[in-house]
RNA sequence: GCAUCCGUAGCUCAGUUGGAUAGAGCAAUAGCCUCCGACGCUAUGUGCCGAUGGUUCGAAUCCAUUCGGGUGCACCA
């Protein structure tokens, strides 16, 4: 189905290879023009001849086929149309014999992919600013996949550094066991945000020394920790479980306490490791960036010296072709020393890493601070949209059953949909009035648009062949073109890791449906148009869930 | 100060391996349910694509400078 291969193939143009050709063919403003065009203007110097003419020459050599039906020259440009009839025919039947498969690949055959995200710290509530890198990576997970590529989902758990020790003072000065197993994590949470405010010196003295007890194995100190450790992973469960989103390992920052040492050691016989004002460094100076920090003076690791580790060991366990960070772009600095230095190591790998970065999350009054207590849950916010999504329904399909779980998928679906709409490098600014939109560029809309084509397909009892021959008229054939092009998106977006592709390409597909879906009957219509518009309603149908699924929502059959 | 990202319609944003008249949604106005789901569709308007210069047959897209904003820059993670 490769028309731009096809056209490429059959031009010959004297002292240009047939890839240039290919990577040269560019789609047309509009569709009256044609489906493809080539530009003749670069092949001017070579050729020696005005644009014009070499169109001209192009346009007479070609011999139209059962693929590409006109061929026209307008200034400068060689137009292609395409054989509507056969192309419609082939997306169809295509769509309709992969079903839920369409779109995926072997691309990423014998291919393993690390992804690093949604990261969680320990005793944290979720709040809207992990949004991003949970739902950016779980699409970036079920994308992969899809295109054949072994996937492995790393949360790299925050559960290493001196605000634990925080956490185990404030417990032991004001907690209460029952209050926290009932409270949870936001239990826990109240008690960090307190310490935050009322602490002094001594008391983040107290602090740091808990944070030594834990490094040292003690065990009063690290059985609150593993308390609060598995209070956090059931709570991130059930969102994670409503996001469906999901991990094969939950190896985090402590796991990496015992393979430090390795690779400090590397560094230094690789001389790389420096004195600088107490502290051991690896100068970065001649990439013109800041040295990049492995220990302390007092000889304690840090953040860079645990990714080192982990880096290490993912590609010593996974032997990954590419091990993605889908991480803020606060710490864009970070990882490019962190990747800067295993390169200077040596590590021929270290080309493999990426720092997948996305913008931050602010609040329409400045910045969140979970130390001041100023923050929006995720719970929350996924509450309100169920909630709004539940009244929506019963204003406008009071009759429909399962109301609650259907409230769920359209809820949550608009929680995802809204963070990965925009190009993932934008900032977000928070703000209710905005994820509780349902109209317009939306999941809903998406949704809304399955729910109508499924009750078409429902009135329509059993489908019948595809046409052969048919020729769609213009709104059919925008549909068909835009279902033709669903495998390519799939493919860009995980080379620009950018599911953001994906979404556009659910709203678009569902607004070129729905301006077919005015224009034209289905229901009263007879023969091969009845079964041509069928088909096209269900296998638009079929791509609008396979887009969306990726993305982790999931399509009611009614809303 | 250095580094880096962003700047497109009133608002939120697409569009950037250079290509023909710069597109959506929201908001506004006017229409469309005796007809397959109106959470929908149609029509109407607004743009020195931050600015300047350069490269090119051609620049929102590439380069340089500049302005405005975000982020980061030594022992937190």
């Amino acid at each position: 189905m490769d028309y731009k291969k096809h056209i490429a193939e059959r031009i010959n143009i004297y002292g240009v290879d047939a890839d240039e050709i290919y990577s040269s063919i560019a789609l047309p403003p509009n569709s009256e023009m044609g489906d493809y065009a080539l530009p003749c203007f670069k092949f001017a110097k070579i050729l020696r001849q005005s644009p014009v003419s070499i169109a001209e020459k192009l346009r007479e050599a070609y011999k139209t086929d059962e693929k590409i039906s006109e061929v026209s020259a307008v200034n400068g440009y060689l137009n292609f149309k395409v054989n509507k009839a056969g192309l419609a025919y082939d997306v169809l039947n295509c769509i309709l014999s992969t079903g839920e498969k369409y779109g995926s690949s072997d691309t990423g055959k014998g291919k393993t992919v690390c992804i690093d995200y949604s990261s969680v710290n320990i005793a944290k509530p979720f709040h809207i600013g992990h949004l991003s890198t949970t739902v950016i990576g779980g699409a970036l997970y079920k994308l992969y996949k899809f295109l054949g590529y072994n996937v492995v989902g790393i949360n790299h758990l925050g559960d290493y550094g001196t605000q634990f020790g925080k956490l185990i003072s404030a417990y032991k000065r004001w907690g209460d066991k029952d209050e926290v197993e009932k409270g949870g994590i936001h239990a826990i949470n109240d008690l960090y945000v307190r310490f935050n405010t009322e602490a002094d010196e001594e008391m983040e003295n107290e602090a740091r020394e808990y944070f030594r007890l834990i490094e040292n194995g003690d065990r009063e100190a690290n059985e609150i920790f593993e308390w609060f450790k598995s209070l956090t992973l059931k709570y991130v469960q059930g969102i994670y479980c409503k996001l469906g989103v999901q991990f094969d390992s939950y190896a985090g920052e402590r796991f990496y306490t015992d393979k430090m040492q390795p690779v400090i050691d590397e560094l230094r016989a690789k001389n790389l490791l420096r004195e600088s004002e107490g502290a051991q460094i690896v100068d970065l100076e001649k990439y013109s960036m800041p040295p990049c920090l492995i220990l302390r003076s007092d000889g304690a690791s840090l953040y860079a010296t645990r990714d080192l580790a982990a880096a290490e060991y993912r590609k010593a366990t996974y032997d990954f072709d590419k091990c993605l960070y889908v991480v803020a772009y606060q710490q864009n600095l970070h990882f490019k020393q962190v990747f800067k230095v295993l390169e200077l190591m040596g590590k021929e790998w270290a080309k493999d890493l990426v720092h997948v970065a996305y913008g931050m999350v602010s609040l329409e009054d400045g910045a969140m601070s979970t130390r001041k207590g100023k923050v929006v849950w995720l719970e929350d916010v996924i509450n309100k949209c169920v909630e709004k999504a539940y009244t929506v329904i019963e204003e406008k399909n009071p009759e429909l059953e399962n109301k609650n779980e259907i409230a769920e998928k359209v809820g949550v679906g608009a929680v995802i949909f809204g963070a990965l709409y925009n190009n993932k490098i934008k900032d977000i600014v928070f703000s209710y009035d905005k994820v509780l939109s349902f109209e317009g560029e939306t999941s809903v809309y998406v949704q809304y648009t399955c729910a109508r084509a499924n009750s078409v397909l429902l009135k329509s009892g059993e489908l019948s062949a595809v046409p052969e021959n048919y020729e769609p008229n213009a709104q059919e054939f925008e549909v068909v073109k835009q279902l033709a092009v669903f495998p390519e998106i799939l493919e860009e977006a995980a080379e620009k890791f950018e599911p953001s592709y994906i979404a556009r390409y659910a709203v678009d597909l569902a607004q070129k449906y729905n301006k077919f879906y005015i224009e034209c009957k289905i229901l009263s219509e007879t023969g091969g148009k009845k079964a041509f518009r069928l088909a096209l309603t269900k296998v638009t149908l079929q791509t609008l869930k396979n887009s969306l699924k990726i993305l982790g929502i999931g399509v009611p059959d009614k809303m």
